[in-house]
DNA sequence: ACATCTAGTAGAGCATGTCTAGTACTAATT
DNA sequence: AATTAGTACTAGACATGCTCTACTAGATGT
């Protein structure tokens, strides 16, 4: 299943878009995102868990390499801070909580992302014209 | 500078969204577009200089070893069919045009731009939400 | 003579995402 | 009691897409 479009088959997915499962460099808002919703330090499986409702994912989970990775990385640069968590019954883990800097830079991103809206609508206009065709209502999209 | 947002310095750019110059992905559609606004087949260099003026790249020029690598994987799909032009002055140069692939493709495409926006939109939201602030207006964002 | 423009190519590297596969412990099912 | 599913995380390999540096080579301009 895909998340941002509705293929019907993997194969239109390849024609169309060749695009992954999610919109490239956007996992980092997404989970920016999922813990300024949260009360709570999130561990790691759950914002897997949550990112696969966010419409970035749209009902399939993100692969969890990824995210940890992602987490990591977010750490490493200040956005993120993280406690381990090790409860005398099951594994170790660790919980996420946002940063100042992590707040700030979710801010960022609201107005990183309209950006992001208002050059794809331009593009799209470009793209319909240069075909000739008045710019088709927008599709059905999400599968949430 | 950059194509997508208008931060004021690289720094910020590295801060905010640890994005590159385009937004990932979506040279291809770029280069339909281009080709499809043409009457003529053009060069690989003349398409880079136009994808300057694109939303996507917003002024500054693409590198161009990505746009003629994308060239060629975009003719290996069979979007695109090229011919050599060697003049008898002057270096061999490539000429590229849509195949009727490459148009039904453009077409799909921008279905499936509509979907990026949507999907950016609800982020988003949501991103404001989370921060329990109200939607901002879009901002100013491209360079033309 | 030198710089700039046209037109393209080669190779390295980085960021991000994907796939397979594993550890380890718990809880529910058969 | 053994198997399966769920929680929680890690490692390594690979693919894709973009970026950077650097190069060839002819044409044109100063």
């Amino acid at each position: 299943m895909w998340s941002v479009c509705n293929p019907r088959n993997e194969e239109e997915l390849r024609e169309c878009a060749q695009l992954g499962r999610s919109l490239s460099r956007l996992s980092q808002p997404t989970i920016l995102t999922i813990l300024a919703a949260s009360e709570e330090a999130l561990h790691g499986y759950v914002i897997v868990q949550r990112a696969a409702l966010s419409p970035m994912f749209g009902g399939s989970k993100p692969d969890p390499t990824g995210i940890y990775r992602t987490l990591k990385a977010m750490e490493d640069q200040g956005l993120l801070s993280s406690v381990w968590d090790t409860p005398k019954s099951g594994p170790a883990k660790r919980a996420f909580s946002l940063t100042d800097a992590g707040i700030q830079t979710l801010r960022r991103w609201i107005d990183s992302l309209a950006c992001y809206q208002a050059t794809i609508g331009e593009l799209r206009e470009e793209a319909s014209q240069a075909l000739g065709i008045d710019l088709p209502p927008t599709p059905l999209c999400s599968a949430h």
